[in-house]
DNA sequence: AATGAATGAGGGTTCATTCAT
DNA sequence: AATGAATGAACCCTCATTCAT
C-alpha cells in the first residue's frame, strides 16, 4: 500500500518536477540552447522519461509557460481584491507585495521566456495576453480610475500610467535573470566608480513613491497642472514628427 | 577601374552588412536558433564568406553588440551635452529624443540580445556595463543632481530615479522586438475589451510627464513629502520580511 | 472457479494470441518497423506481458515463423496424401485446395516475412528449407515423377516444373500482403486503361490449366481438354464460395 | 580546370552513387533496419552529405525506386519492340533477355523493396503501377493477343497468362535477394536429399518452354517441338555467357 | 501473472565550421 | 576574396527492454 503510494506519488509529482526543471534551464540558457537531457537530469529522471509526459521540447515550453501564467494570475486577483484602503495604498501595498511574490519565485523567469521566445512560438503571445496583460491591466486600471473618481488622483492617462507602474516591475524580473545573474558583472573589482548595485525591493518602493507623487491630486501645485490626456497626445505627436 | 572600385567598396562594406544582417536575425530568432546560412543569405553572401570576416558565430554576436553599443553611446553623450535648459527640459527633451533615435533604429534590438544572451556569454555583460550602464547612469544622475542642487527637484534617491526614468525606455525596446512583433497578438479580432495597443512615443511622453511631476520640488505638497532614501530602504526591508 | 478457469484459459491462450498479433503486425509493417507496443496492444495485453512469453522481439519473430510453418506443412502432407486420381487431378485439385487454405489464412503472410527478414536472421532460412521447401518440393516432385512414369506427363525437367507450379502461388501470397493491400493502388479513379485487378483464385486455376497442358503427353491431351476461360472462372468462383 | 572538373564531376556523380548505395543496403537490410550512416559510408561520403542530396531517408527510398523503375521500363519497351519473329519467339527470346538484364543488375532488388515497403509508403504503389505494371502488362498482353489472332496461340485468358509468364520472373528476383542470398542455406553440408539449387536462367528457360507448349495451338505444336531438357539447359548456359 | 513507468542506447537530422576550387 | 560542397559532432526523439509494484 505504502509502496504503491510511493510509485503513485512519484508519477503524480513528475509533471510538476519536470516543469520546474524546465523553467529553470530554459530561463538560464534560453530555449534553443537547452538540451533535453539537461532538463531531465535536473528533474532527476532520464531523458526518455521526459517524453512520457511531454511529447516534444516545444510542448514542454508551452506547458511551462501556461502553468506559471495561470497560477500567477490566480494569485494576483485575490491579493488585490483582499486589500482595501486608499487607492494609493492599494497600489503601493498590495501590488508591490504581489509583485514580490512573483519576483522572489521562479515564476519571475517566465517574463524572460516570453520576451525571448514569442517570436518563435506565436501561440505564447495568446496565453500571455489572455492570462496576464488583459486581466492585469484591467485590475490596475480600475484602481486608478477609482482613485481619479474619488479625487485622490489627478485625471491622468490611465493606460499609460498602468504601464508606468508595471513596466519597471517586469523589467526587474528580466534583469534578475539576465544581467543580475552574471556573477562578476556588477561587482568587478577595483571599480570604485561603478553604478551601485540595483536593489530591486528598494527600487520598486522608490519608484512607486515617485509615481504616486506625480499621481496625487494637489490643488496647490498650480505650476505642475496636469495636461489633459488629449493635449499630451497632441504634443507627443508634434515631437514625434 | 570602376569594377575594382566597386569591389573595394564592397569589401569595405562587408563587415557592416554582415553585422546588420546578424543583428536582424539574432534579434528575431535568438542567437542559438539562428543559422549562419540565414545571416549570410540576408547579407547577400555565401556562408563561407561570413567566416572570412568573423571567426565564429559567437564572435559575430559579440561584434554585433560591441558595434551597436559603441555607436549608441557616442551619440548619447553629444545629444545630452548639446542641449541646455532646465533639468526637467533636459530630461524630457533630449533624453526622449535620444531614446527615440535608438528605439527607431535596429539598435533597439540590442537590448533584447543582451537580456537573452548575457548568461551564456558573460563577457557581454562587461561591454554593456562599461559602454552603456555606467556612462548612461552617470549622465542622467548628473542632470538629476544638478536639478536637486538648484532646488528644481526634490532631494530624491538619485540612483533609483535614474532607473525609474530608464527602465521603461529599455522595456519598450524589448517589447518592440518581442510581443509587439507578433502580428496578431494585440489585434485579435472581436475583442472589444482588449487593452489598447501601446503607442511607445505617447507612453514615454506620459511617463516622463508623470515622473517629472513626482520629481519637482513643491513646497505645498506636504502630505506627499519625500521619504529620505535611507528611511525608504528601511521600510522596504520591513515589508520584505 | 469460473474466474480461475477463465484465467487459466487466458494464460494458455496467450502465446497463440501473441503470435497471431505479431504475425499480423510484422507482415503489415515489417519486422524492424513494428513496435512491440503495437503487438502487445493488438493482443490485448501490456508491453511487459509480451516479455513474459518471449524473451525478445527477435525470438518472437522466430516463434511466429516456426509456428506457422510447422502447422502449414502438417496440413499439406495430409491433404495431398488423402487424395487420389490422375497426377493431373492431384496437382490441380489437392494442391490448389491446399494452397488456398494458406492463401486465405494469415499464414499467407509468412512468405512475406521470410522474404523480408531472412537476410537479417539467417536461422529463418533453415526452418524454411527444412519445413517447407524440401518436403514440399519432394511431394510435388513425386507426383510429377509418377505422372511421367505412367506416361501421363512428358519427360520434363521435374525440378524446374515444380517451381513453375509453386512460384506463382507464393507470389500471390506476397502480392496479397503488399500491393494488393494498398487501398487505392489498383482502383485509381478515372483510369479505364488499368490492368484488370488480379483475382488470385481465378489466376491460379488458369495457371495450373496452362501448365498442365504444357505438361501432358500428346496422347493424353484429349482427356484433359482445356476448359474455356469463362468456365474456369465460374468454377473458380464456385470453389471460392 | 581539371581540378574544378574533379569537384564538379564528383558533385554530378553523387546522386547516382548515393542511389546505388542506398538500393544495395535497403535491399539487403530492409528500409527500416538500415542506418543512414551505412548508406553514406557505402557511397563513400559522410552522413551529412547524404542530406545535401536527399532531404530524408524516406525521400531517398522513393528516389531509389523511382530512378530504377524509370530506367528499367525505358529499356523494356525498346527491347521488345526491336525484336521480331513469331509471338513465341518474342516471348521466349526478347522477354527473357530483357528479364535477365534486370535480374543480373542491382535493379532486381527493387522488386523486394516494393514488396517490403509499399504498405508503409503507399505512394510507391503509384509509381510501380504507372511505370511497370501497366506498360509491362500491355506490352506482353499485346504479344499474346497477336499470337492468338494469328492462330499461333490458343484463345487463352490473356490477363492470366501474362501473370503466368511474369510472376515467376519477379519471384526469381525476390528469391535472389532473400533466400538465395543466405550463404549456407542451400548448401548445408551432409544433406544429400536437399532440393537442387535453383538456377534462375535455366528455370526461366524451362518455364517459358512449358508455358509456351501450353499456349500453342495444336496445329502449331509441331514446329515448336520441345527441346530436350538437357539441351535447353545447355542453351541457357550459352546465352548466359 | 500482469502492469506500465522508467531507462538509455541508438538513429535520423541539423548545422557550425572547414577547405578545395 | 568568394564560394559551396563536405564534414561530423551534437541534439531531439524513439523504442526494446527491465523491474518495482
Amino acid at each position: 500500500m505504502i509502496a504503491s503510494h510511493t510509485r503513485q506519488r512519484r508519477k503524480e509529482a513528475r509533471p510538476k518536477e519536470l516543469l520546474d526543471a524546465a523553467l529553470d534551464v530554459f530561463v538560464r540558457k534560453g530555449f534553443a540552447a537547452t538540451r533535453t537531457d539537461e532538463v531531465a537530469a535536473r528533474a532527476g529522471v532520464s531523458k526518455g522519461t521526459l517524453y512520457l509526459y511531454y511529447p516534444s521540447k516545444e510542448e514542454l515550453l508551452k506547458a511551462v509557460i501556461r502553468e506559471r501564467l495561470s497560477s500567477a494570475i490566480a494569485a494576483s486577483a485575490d491579493e488585490v481584491a483582499r486589500h482595501g484602503g486608499s487607492a494609493a495604498e492599494l497600489l503601493r501595498g498590495s501590488m508591490v507585495r504581489w509583485w514580490r511574490s512573483i519576483f522572489d519565485s521562479p515564476a519571475s523567469g517566465v517574463f524572460k521566456l516570453i520576451i525571448t521566445e514569442v517570436r518563435n512560438f506565436p501561440e505564447i503571445a495568446d496565453f500571455y495576453y489572455r492570462e496576464v496583460v488583459e486581466p492585469g491591466h484591467r485590475l490596475i486600471g480600475d484602481v486608478l480610475r477609482r482613485g481619479i473618481a474619488s479625487g485622490e488622483f489627478r485625471p491622468v492617462d490611465v493606460d499609460a500610467t498602468v504601464y508606468s507602474l508595471v513596466l519597471p516591475m517586469v523589467m526587474l524580473c528580466l534583469h534578475k535573470h539576465s544581467l543580475a545573474a552574471c556573477p562578476h558583472a556588477e561587482t568587478a573589482p577595483g571599480c570604485a566608480s561603478r553604478v551601485p548595485v540595483l536593489d530591486p525591493q528598494h527600487f520598486i518602493a522608490q519608484h512607486f513613491q515617485l509615481v504616486l507623487r506625480g499621481l496625487l491630486a494637489d490643488s496647490a501645485s498650480a505650476h505642475a497642472a496636469p495636461e489633459k490626456p488629449a493635449a499630451a497626445a497632441r504634443r507627443a505627436r508634434r515631437e514625434a514628427a
